[in-house]
DNA sequence: TTATAATATCGTAATATTGCAATATAACAA
DNA sequence: TTGTTATATTGCAATATTACGATATTATAA
């Protein structure tokens, strides 16, 4: 097949997943360092920045985007692109669970 | 191409991706938070617990533990898979770690 | 208007992922 | 040994992802 099965499971679930998903590339998880560290998010500096040709990049970008995990705002003829917290957010707070609840005796 | 261009981005970048992208798929979130809820761990349970066919979860588990994500020892008949908490959190440190030096005057 | 710069979209080839039936393997029970 | 149970592996069809050249779009500059 090669579609993802979603139904069947949580819309939290789901949405976890997908975010995960999101940030499962070296060049979005680039893009997410590099944003982190800048004053002006523009794109330019990340065609400069990454091994990847142009359209490449705005691909990765719109991922992001379309998982919320980065916002964007135009501002003139560059795009201000930043990180998305409360995303970042959901996926640290579930990692966070994680290390609760632990059976202590398990393997 | 359809490959990853993983060459050009640094050691920490790959495998910070590769564990997201581990953990970008409903069935392997849903998994993960099974374990962390059970106090055995045994592989049977996820068969009647997710909604995919046995050879599909054993592929996922497959996965995981290639990730690193979790650990599996063989108890008999059945398989004692567990998170590995040390690999869950250098993705909760990253995570953790982007809510910091975040310029406030961006976007 | 014309040019230029920054970014997005389209089209497409190469490869990866997903899901499952069928089958194999491995451990234990009878 | 034969059966049973738990899990893994194989093979494959359907679909998704990745990367990029070519091209479109959009905003500003000259």
């Amino acid at each position: 097949m090669g579609t993802t099965k979603s139904e069947g499971f949580s819309e939290e679930v789901n949405e976890l997943a997908s975010l995960f998903k999101a940030m499962g590339h070296p060049a979005r998880i680039a893009i997410i360092q590099f944003l982190r560290t800048q004053e002006k998010c523009i794109c330019t500096d990340l065609v400069n920045e990454l091994p990847l040709a142009q359209p490449t990049i705005s691909q990765h970008l719109k991922e992001l985007k379309n998982a919320g995990i980065i916002q964007g705002s135009v501002s003139g003829t560059s795009i201000c692109y930043c990180l998305n917290l409360e995303k970042i957010s959901v996926l640290d707070a579930f990692l966070a669970s994680l290390k609760y609840d632990q059976n202590p005796t398990c393997c």
